[in-house]
DNA sequence: GCAAAAGTGTTGTACGTACACCCATGG
DNA sequence: CCATGGGTGTACGTACAACACTTTTGC
């Protein structure tokens, strides 16, 4: 046997999670961030990687997801959803087979205002999105995926909230859109498009202090049904998650 | 430790296998099946469940899947695409969670013409999908949801293809579409949608013995990229995959 | 008043739906 | 020639992008 192998005769199984958030680049606009670690031991050692661990035998895939996530960076998710299995023979190239490993991925957003006391120390950081470095196994293709379905996904569904505070004004939330995309847009039409969707209500106050017309607030109506995201789709008001009750 | 117990100290990993088909129910018309087994043993001895078993140290996760297929029906994939991992702690009531495990499960079509012929026993059957029996563990809340995304992915993909043989006229492909979906669509406009997506071309053929004017035969063009389906989506011209590269 | 952002109105295009209609074939 | 399904044309409604325009504030 192999000295790398651990005589195991299953695949084990772990979790690991993709870490959105949004922060204020030095140019002054927000830009889509996520939360790496880097690898002190091999394979791939000193290369940055998802956070991810085991998953405890009493624990809900979720609630490891939503562990390790503040193991990482000691906050809360806003939003967590199962993205996918991998599972492939070759996602680390070079090891033993007998150490084969399932990874069960999730994806969360944190609130940008939080993430931005959130630790950060030699081993961990945030990354640009768009602007990641090699990382680790298969985790490029990864985040690649969980970046097509938060995009996808921003459309029908109030994923938004789970970077804004309670309250917050159109162009807060176009800017969410904004860089989540990765493009502008129309305000104009965007106010319609939030207006018809009719999940975002207006609270009659004011953003005061700002240095032109004060901007309406707004906040998200909980009592408005989303699009049908599926069977497994629950409406928890404090974590919306997609994992199956 | 309780004696149903195998002393695991992490959860276990299994594949199942959600399998459609279209089968001629005794009205004439096609309607949406799938393939369940009953189960001989506890939990939930007697019940019917999803296909599926381990997975082999050496084996992908779409390879698994498509081995329980072919071990449950003797047939090859005509699509494969995984669906969802489920493994919270009370999918198996009663169970002690040191049995628990966690289900990595995909869902597949299967020709209807190949279904046909497909085995069919004591213990393997189809089912219709719009009258199915209660199942063991969560497995009526896993086949909903495949259900749903069947319904969501047919729109914008070419899932259709997985159902027919290679020359079909556009009554057949409508049929599939109106089984899928569970109403009726309108033949005019469904002509010109399948015409404005472009991946349907006439072969030039016609389909004779028809009891009245012969239809065109069409086929699917293989050089026509499909709408984005994410980086993990892979173009095999036999088996069309969700699984990762 | 001027700049800048909030907010409204108007128009054109694309697309899905409903439905009237013609065409080709077997009986 | 007639019934039936194949196939075309047309009109309407909704959704969205583009962009001109008005309103309200700070300076």
């Amino acid at each position: 046997m192999a000295p790398s192998s651990n005589g195991a005769t299953a695949p084990a199984l772990a979790v690991s999670t993709v870490i959105f958030t949004l922060r204020t680049c030095p140019t002054g606009e927000m830009k889509l961030a996520l939360a790496l670690v880097k690898r002190i031991r091999k394979p791939f050692d000193g290369l940055w990687a998802l956070p991810g661990g085991p998953l405890n035998i009493t624990e809900d895939l979720s609630a490891a997801a939503a562990r390790n996530l503040f193991e990482t960076t000691a906050l809360q998710p806003r939003y967590l959803e199962q993205l996918y299995a991998f599972g492939n023979l070759d996602r680390s190239p070079g090891s033993n087979v007998l150490d084969r490993v399932v990874s069960i991925v999730y994806w969360a957003l944190v609130g940008s205002d939080e993430a931005a006391e959130a630790i950060e120390s030699e081993n961990v950081a945030w990354f640009w999105a768009d602007e990641l470095p090699k990382l680790a196994f298969d985790h490029n293709l990864i985040v690649e995926y969980a970046l097509w379905r938060l995009r996808n996904k921003l459309e029908y569904s109030r994923l938004a909230h789970g970077f804004l505070g309670e309250r917050f004004t159109l162009a807060q939330l176009r800017e969410v859109y904004e860089a989540v995309l990765g493009r502008e847009l129309d305000p104009a039409n965007f106010r319609r498009m939030v207006a018809a969707n009719g999940a975002v209500v207006a609270t009659g106050e004011r953003l005061e202090g700002t240095k032109h017309r004060p901007p309406q607030l707004y906040r998200y109506d909980a009592s408005v049904e989303l699009a049908d995201q599926g069977p497994l789709a629950t409406q928890n008001p404090a974590i919306q998650t997609g994992e199956q009750k």
